[in-house]
DNA sequence: GTCAGTGTACTATGTAGATACAACACTAGT
DNA sequence: ACTAGTGTTGTATCTACATAGTACACTGAC
């Protein structure tokens, strides 16, 4: 659907990976000013993860301005959620991004062959995607 | 020198970005088969890290078969490490690679988007890499 | 043999992230 | 008023990572 559970293989904290789902609809307009995020608690089943991880990252997200606190009601999408999430979802990945391009450069590569290691995993990325296992309907979802 | 000291703005655990470094000096011949890795004690001194920090790392580039533990010598680099050195950085970035790709294609970012991203990001590191303090008219300041 | 320098091993401490469980404060609907 | 659902707060526990300090086993040079 719309929120994807948290995967185990990343190192980055799932209250971060919250945060970049959140950013991630928003900025793609699947949420939009006024609407409401899914409350704690339904997040965490959505996402497989403890309701106070998700409550962590939503105060994250109220400290930058990209939803406020109803107490009762939910976090509400504020106006400039949108703005704002375009520009922190390119700065999280530069953020991301740069360590390891350092270190790549610190492997000796050089930047044509980064660039083109990039490419190849971007596609394999993109294709793994639109063929994740032709599964037949998995009826055990409990 | 050959050895940067370990940053603490990378969600890399410190005895991981160490077997990066090793594999990485010795995928591009920096050390040769036969050669030994500074010690345990000199190698942290160097990377201003604990030795036991060093020490995993390693135990685990022995697990490798990069390395070969010689008790009271030192670690002895392989014959076929310079090979799977390549293979393993290679290994190495593709799965920090993965998650971060498969992150911006779920913000909504077209390959394009990301790939002009990126190329963008590695041009920057590049150049803050060869001119860490900017005096820009003054090209031999050293 | 001595000794300095190697790798190795162990215990203890501290921190960050995540989980589990419980309680409280507020709002909307009835 | 009652209740269900919301956000919020707190404590305890667990794990991985890193540090600190100590001790041991081995090698090579003297």
């Amino acid at each position: 659907m719309m929120w994807t559970p948290i995967g185990s293989d990343s190192t980055v904290p799932i209250y971060e990976q919250i945060i970049g789902q959140v950013v991630g609809v928003v900025a793609s307009g699947g949420l939009k000013p006024g609407e409401l995020l899914p409350s704690v608690r339904e997040m965490a089943g959505l996402l497989l993860v403890n309701p106070n991880t998700v409550a962590r990252a939503y105060g994250e997200l109220e400290r930058s301005g990209i939803v406020e606190s109803r107490r009762g009601t939910g976090m509400l999408i504020t106006p400039d959620a949108p703005q704002k999430s375009a520009e922190m979802r390119v700065a999280i990945l530069k953020d991301r991004l740069r360590p390891l391009l350092r270190d790549a450069l610190g492997y000796g590569l050089t930047a044509s062959e980064i660039n083109r290691l990039i490419e190849l995993e971007l596609a394999a990325t993109i294709a793994s995607k639109n063929h994740p296992k032709s599964k037949p309907a998995n009826p055990e979802t409990n």
